[in-house]
DNA sequence: TCTGGGGTCCTGTGGCTC
DNA sequence: TCTGGAGCCACAGGACCC
């Protein structure tokens, strides 16, 4: 999808249309842009970058909170468009989708006349645009549709590998980032064609195993396969940036604490247990560390979940040091039916149980922990 | 000057077991 | 009994994606 928050948001309210649009974090706080439409594209802002610089490079705009409820509703109802081309349908994102159509053909004709229906359909049906791109696999697919942006029909096939590709900046390769790309910069090496031709070896000093994935990468090889089996999610989290950074370690137990009951309720709502938590904290030089503890079998209670975050931060020695952010991760997940239940823990479970219950009824902060007192107002509004 | 939040995946290191 | 290697796992950090 092209700008997709800033696109719905222009659906929902027509007035936006042609106007540029931010969706982002609150301006007043320190929060980054998600999505912009093309009209604020134009005056330079961009994705991830501080909402207060966006301001000042667009004073005009419309800025948006991001209201992922919505956006996920539009995504499942473009999902189930794109399953009547194919059932070969993995979803990658809120806004991307990978579709094997390689069974389509007979029905509904060749990749290009399906990749355009589909556009007409996603626009007359949603008012919303989607790029396309076609490729053998799905590194060649996602490089086309990129390339085609916004609105466009792009194809990437084996030839242009030799071709096409050689004079794209290496950046625009799906698995390089910045890092990556500064440290080819070092050996010269900014385009696809360079990259192409550099032995093996000389990559391999710098990027040891993984020079051959760059290689791979370089030769338009690799994600070829469309799953469209739903997996289990690999880890559930939340995190916090403070408007200010602190050194309150009240303030920081009951932001954890509140974090916590965060996870368990998403945890709980997926069916999930956690075996794994890992508390992060990033400090206000913006270094971050983590600590993790892994149970010897997966649980799901807010109390054993907190528990091992508040001893984890225990261990950390925050010396002079003041903190920008907490958050909170559980991963090695498996389905509630394996975590174990023991006879002395049925109260917490029939606890959790009854604090779903009023939480399905009355909304997600009806019930919070006490301690959450502490938190500023805008995080305590419903405690 | 300012740098979010939700994730996935990979790598290096060290401990443990066989 | 000691030692070294292989394999596995946990942990910490980093890169990358949207």
């Amino acid at each position: 999808m092209d700008a997709f928050f800033a696109s719905v948001e222009q659906v929902r309210r027509p007035e936006l249309r042609g106007r540029p649009v931010v969706v982002g974090g609150e301006v007043a706080k320190r929060s980054v842009v998600s999505t912009c439409s093309y009209e604020a594209r134009a005056r330079g802002v961009r994705t991830a970058m501080p909402v207060t610089q966006a301001q000042r490079l667009c004073p005009e705009a419309v800025f948006l909170p991001v209201d992922m409820a919505a956006y996920a509703a539009v995504s499942k109802r473009l999902l189930a468009l794109y399953r009547q081309f194919t059932d070969a349908v993995e979803a990658v994102s809120i806004d991307e989708a990978f579709l094997n159509v390689a069974g389509s053909r007979r029905l509904f004709g060749p990749p290009q006349a399906i990749a355009r229906r589909i556009q007409e359909r996603v626009y007359s049906e949603h008012g919303l645009t989607c790029s396309i791109g076609i490729g053998p696999n799905r590194l060649l697919a996602k490089l086309a549709a990129n390339l085609s942006k916004p609105g466009g029909l792009g194809m990437l096939g084996k030839v242009d590998v030799h071709g096409r590709l050689r004079g794209l900046p290496v950046r625009e390769l799906w698995g390089i980032g910045p890092a990556t790309e500064k440290q080819l910069a070092v050996l010269g090496l900014t385009t696809v064609g360079a990259l192409q031709d550099v032995p093996l070896r000389l990559l391999a000093a710098v990027f040891g195993s993984g020079a051959y994935a760059l290689k791979q990468l370089a030769f338009g090889r690799g994600l070829s396969s469309v799953s469209s089996t739903a997996q289990l999610p690999k880890s559930v989290g939340r995190e916090v940036t403070f408007s200010e950074d602190t050194s309150d370690s009240a303030l920081l137990r009951a932001t954890l604490l509140s974090l916590a009951d965060d996870t368990v309720a998403q945890l709980r709502t997926q069916g999930l247990a956690a075996r794994t938590i890992t508390l992060k904290v990033r400090y206000s030089t913006f270094h971050t560390i983590t600590r993790q503890a892994t149970f010897a079998r997966a649980v799901s209670s807010p109390r054993a979940i907190y528990g091992v975050v508040a001893c984890l931060f225990g261990q950390i020695d925050l010396g002079a040091r003041w903190v920008r952010l907490v958050g909170i991760s559980a991963s090695s997940l498996c389905g509630n039916a394996c975590q174990l239940t023991f006879d002395d823990q049925w109260k917490e479970v029939a606890l959790a149980e009854a604090v779903d219950r009023v939480r399905a009824k009355y909304g997600k902060r009806a019930l919070r922990p006490a301690t959450c007192a502490l938190l500023p107002v805008a995080r305590t509004s419903m405690c």
